[in-house]
DNA sequence: TTTAATTAGGACAAATTTGTCCTAATTAAA
DNA sequence: TTTAATTAGGACAAATTTGTCCTAATTAAA
């Protein structure tokens, strides 16, 4: 469904978001242990939700990875997904056809229109903050 | 969503439903033409399609593809999907979780839920007929 | 029986995604 | 000012997906 890439940017983000609740920074190095991906791999997809905003680091010494706590609820699984993998998910056309509208759909245009739209609602509706209170709970889980 | 091969599996196996109404065999250059598919990418995809029983194949002259009118309308989607793709897209984890269930879900488990059962609703319930049917009448397209 | 047309399939190449290694730049404490 | 800890980012490598090329096997007509 979503690339590896993108796995790790979720998941990555969840618990800078938790930490950031605590209000402490967390490296890259406990990023990676937490969630259990590859150290080099997730820098550069941290890289990429710096730049877009996502979450902020801070270089040096008791640097690392934080998000603003008055920013976590705003902060939707949309904007992650689209910032590592953009939006081809869903919209762009379930078989890959160039143009692909009510007016010249592919065969499955309709039958994946709900299917596409509930994606999209559900990324578009689910933020930050909710899924790091369910880790906190312990009602979900970041690795295993 | 779907791999390419998997676009091209389902383009094709619709075309080859179409032709099989009219009665006709259709060979591998008319296919990857007439879903603009690379030829010999989409051979290997057909032999995929052929071995799990999706379509019939004919070697030699004369020899093309084709699939039993009378089965056209039992093949689902989701056939053709778990051939060339396998089933991960509605079943597996959404965040690559090794497991994830409602014991131990990942953070996006129940928000994905409903997700992936109307996608995989969707595929297990819409057959090559109806596709094919839909392009006979030019409502839908197969290709630009 | 010969020939032309066709699928089957192995070997490989190109493109993309995933992952690694190394150095530069930066930061805060000592 | 020095040092240790850290992110940024370039270059590259491995793995996977996508795509190509070629020959063998098969088929039906002539």
């Amino acid at each position: 469904m979503f690339s590896k890439a993108c796995e790790y940017g979720i998941k990555a983000s969840i618990f800078i978001a938790l930490s950031s609740y605590k209000g402490v920074r967390v490296s890259l190095k406990s990023i990676a242990k937490e969630i259990n991906s590859p150290e080099a791999f997730t820098a550069k997809i941290l890289q990429d939700l710096v730049r877009h905003d996502v979450i902020n680091s801070r270089k040096g010494a008791y640097g690392g990875f934080e998000i603003e706590k008055e920013l976590i609820s705003s902060i939707k699984l949309s904007h992650i997904v689209n910032a590592i993998d953009g939006d081809s998910i869903y919209s762009g056309c379930g078989l890959g056809l160039h143009t692909c509208d009510e007016n010249h759909p592919c065969p499955v245009h309709h039958k994946f229109k709900s299917v596409r739209d509930e994606l999209k609602f559900m990324l578009e509706n689910t933020n930050l903050e909710e899924l790091a209170l369910n880790i906190k709970s312990g009602t979900s889980f970041l690795k295993v």
